[in-house]
DNA sequence: TCACCTTTTAACTTATTAGTTATATATCTA
DNA sequence: TAGATATATAACTAATAAGTTAAAAGGTGA
């Protein structure tokens, strides 16, 4: 599966966007983050890593516990690009800077 | 289901989001769309329904076709949103811009 | 009305996803 | 080393999604 469809379907679940939206306000361990969900801690620990073969977080061990944190271009750069190529309107904004720009 | 929510589910699938491609190109009826596709008709006219339903296409009878186009705004909309509220870039980015213009 | 064309809906199958509990692995500390 | 804590994996179930073919519905025009 190619990267941006791995990203599309990582942000297809509620649960892994909010996972996303607490990981975006700094890093936390599997723990913390399954604390907050009403939800098995085995299952967090699935979406994790789902996340994590999207290269929307990262992870690393921390003596017995995991820290996982959000690695920061891959979801703006990939829906950056997604709009930019999709959304008429953000192409006509895109034309509109471009013919400014030429105008410069 | 809230309407984020629709849209991500609609966004989970590669071949709506080429769908999405093909429609912000301009208007299109939906045996149009369907030949694009190695897929059954009926297939994409349930895409087509799951894109409608997310509020990202709008659908028009014209005679014995159905003409689909993109729905202008809630795609960029709810993306932008999204972004801006999930990732810390785009977060550092809208924090450098108030800090600017708060100093205009 | 009838034949034809376009699109949607229905009924069904198969594959995938999201959750569960139980178990295994890794690390810390007494 | 043993026991406790943190996390991941395995095995399973139930719900959902994506496709198929067949049939229905909407519309055109002789």
């Amino acid at each position: 599966m190619s990267s941006p469809d791995k990203v599309f379907e990582a942000l297809a679940s509620t649960t892994r966007r909010r996972i996303l939206a607490y990981l975006s306000e700094g890093p936390l361990t599997a723990g913390v983050v399954a604390e907050r969900f009403d939800m098995s801690q085995p299952a967090i620990s699935k979406h994790l890593s789902i996340l994590e073969s999207a290269d929307l977080i990262w992870k690393k061990r921390e003596g017995q516990f995991v820290k996982y944190g959000m690695q920061a271009d891959n979801l703006g750069g990939t829906l950056a690009k997604f709009i930019q190529e999709v959304c008429p309107p953000s192409r006509a904004l895109k034309a509109e800077r471009r013919a400014e720009n030429d105008s410069d």
